[in-house]
DNA sequence: ACGATAGGGGAAACCGGTTTCTCCGTCAAG
DNA sequence: CTTGACGGAGAAACCGGTTTCCCCTATCGT
């Protein structure tokens, strides 16, 4: 089967390659009868333009990218991204646009990886999703004019980088969500056992967990980890051997949150008598445990949406677009067993 | 920041546009002496081929297709997605292949997005991963000579269609595997509560588990269903409710194990003192309920890793490729607090 | 020393689109 | 009636590679 090109479509509409070309993309140039019979050839050839052709002659790619890092051990992947990538796809699934997904194992990798998909034409624009502090992402993409959407757990004073259009959840929700619960139940000691220190989350989490304290009178403790779930457990056990112990764990996942469960369990502590346990991200994992386990519950798929609409936004604006932040609905707090009344 | 091209480096290396190309490619023609000065010049240069012109002479696109069959309603990832996709990522990111994942809600517009690719020469090859009855899309597939390899769940003498290479994974070592833990149990009524009778695998798993059943003497129930919690907990119910119950129920996936679980318990039933219950893939959730879920441990990442591996060498090979099926490993059963002796 | 041969490397065609440039015909204004 | 403006459409250049074809030169054999 011969593969049918837009020259063909142009022979059998009488008309010339370029003429074509025009009618097809709706460019001015060309009657609407030409057109109209161009579309007809083409739709009885059953043509689509070639990608690559299109890609070499400066229009674009058709592509969107997405880099994920992992550490090398534990290239699995989290909730958090399944939940994104498939508020993602389905957003995708309504655009001709493809989705490519590459894994890269250092920061350094990534960044070749933008510049190769930049000189290669591969892609027309990325998606960012975990911002680091000082982040250099942004600012490489924008040196390979590459456009670029941020999905930015922010506030509504937080910027992820100069000039970048971003999608932003706020952490405040969330993190007052979570610790109003926790002081309504009487909770005064909380432990917050939070992910990595160099990503802008955690830190902003902290940051906010503290100013709340303040205000209320409430102590807080905050241990970063890498989210594995043996540094959940050492973390949970130095919460737990403290003087005056925290009545109240928040861990950043759900992963930490299931074996900070365990080691209480086996520590002989009842939960959530002796001591109240939550999740800050839910999964089908929080609902399946026992005691089931307090957790907030993102619309994660909402947002990947959200932020892939904004990356076709400015694809489609050549980026000469006036707003930069998008916030995207925030979260909802849903209470389970893991959390009650403080003990005494 | 101008994008060099092959005429930059040519230029700097002093050859012309065909040799540098010669000399980049590995193909004879050129001097060890000036292939090593192109070489030189290219990474002095920073130079990445760009992806639409190579795709455009004919060359390989640099990407493989995987598309993604869902419902539109739950477009929700399942746990065996997300496994063999760090799977397949993990061994790509050794190549300089990108993956493309797009979600279709049916097979039509499956069939469509595989005659855009071919067309639109996107893409080199296709993986697929749920082989349906009679599918019809190897034989597209083959038409629009798009290599593809296939992940099949099948056994020694099943192939998903003729010509095509597959990856494997031995059904009858799984079925066997839980079948043969019921029976020394004790159970002889067991209940099967399978997924999706269009497809192969479960077609295929209904009919090992009868001749299973046969040769021990074994009274075995199989209902199909849509692999939601809503059908299983339908089924699990009318399992229930018959005359003579079975005492050990398989669910095809862990979601359905866990609502037919609560469905269990809330009928006042003990587990696994007055029924066993197992799930035919593990995952955490299978880990974390209570009580914990005997499960079929399966090594799927490793099994997409396998599979890219081989779609690689298919495309390595340029399709005269000698054998067609790859055996993958398989299955542990991993036996937990869910299944026991059989109670009277 | 001369002819045959092999291989390095340059020129140009080609992949399939998009875009620019130019020509031509038509219609309106002067 | 002449001239100018405008819009439709063709020709050709271009994007950045790969590949074919051919020439030229260095080497080998006799």
């Amino acid at each position: 089967m011969a593969r049918t090109t837009i020259t063909d479509v142009a022979r059998a509409a009488g008309v010339s390659k370029g003429a074509a070309s025009k009618a097809l993309n709706g460019h001015k140039g060309v009657s609407d009868a030409t057109r109209v019979r161009v579309h007809e050839a083409a739709a009885a050839l059953g043509w689509s333009p070639n990608a690559a052709a299109r890609a070499l002659s400066g229009a674009r790619a058709g592509a969107v990218g997405w880099a994920l890092l992992r550490s090398p051990k534990s290239a699995s992947v989290d909730p958090f991204f399944v939940e994104m990538f498939s508020g993602v796809e389905l957003e995708l699934a309504s655009t001709d646009l493809s989705l490519i997904v590459k894994l890269v194992f250092s920061h350094e990798q990534e960044l070749d990886l933008y510049r190769r998909w930049a000189a290669e034409r591969r892609v027309d624009g990325v998606m960012l999703t975990d911002i680091y502090v000082d982040d250099p992402r942004p600012a490489v993409l924008q040196e390979l004019e590459l456009p670029l959407v941020a999905f930015f757990p922010g506030a509504p004073t937080e910027v992820p980088a100069p000039g970048v259009p971003f999608v932003w959840a706020d952490q405040a929700l969330s993190v007052h969500a979570l610790l109003d619960h926790a002081y309504a139940l009487g909770h005064r000691r909380v432990g917050w056992i939070e992910g990595d220190p160099a990503k802008v989350a955690p830190v902003l989490r902290k940051r906010l967990s503290a100013a709340w304290a303040a205000e209320h009178g409430v102590e807080i403790t905050t241990i970063f980890t890498d989210h594995s779930p043996e540094q959940g457990a050492a973390a949970a056990l130095e919460l737990l051997a403290r003087d005056r112990p925290p009545t109240f764990i928040v861990f950043d996942n759900d992963v930490m949150a299931l074996t900070g469960l365990s080691v209480c369990l086996e520590a002989g502590l009842s939960v959530p008598e002796d001591i109240a346990l939550a999740s800050f991200v839910d999964s089908p994992l929080c609902a399946a445990s026992t005691p089931a386990l307090t957790a907030l519950h993102h619309p994660i798929a909402d947002q990947g949406r959200v932020m892939t609409r904004r990356l076709v936004e400015v694809l489609e604006s050549g980026g000469d677009d006036d707003e930069l932040g998008t916030e995207v609905p925030g979260t909802v707090l849903v209470p389970r067993r893991s959390t009650g009344p403080v003990g005494r």
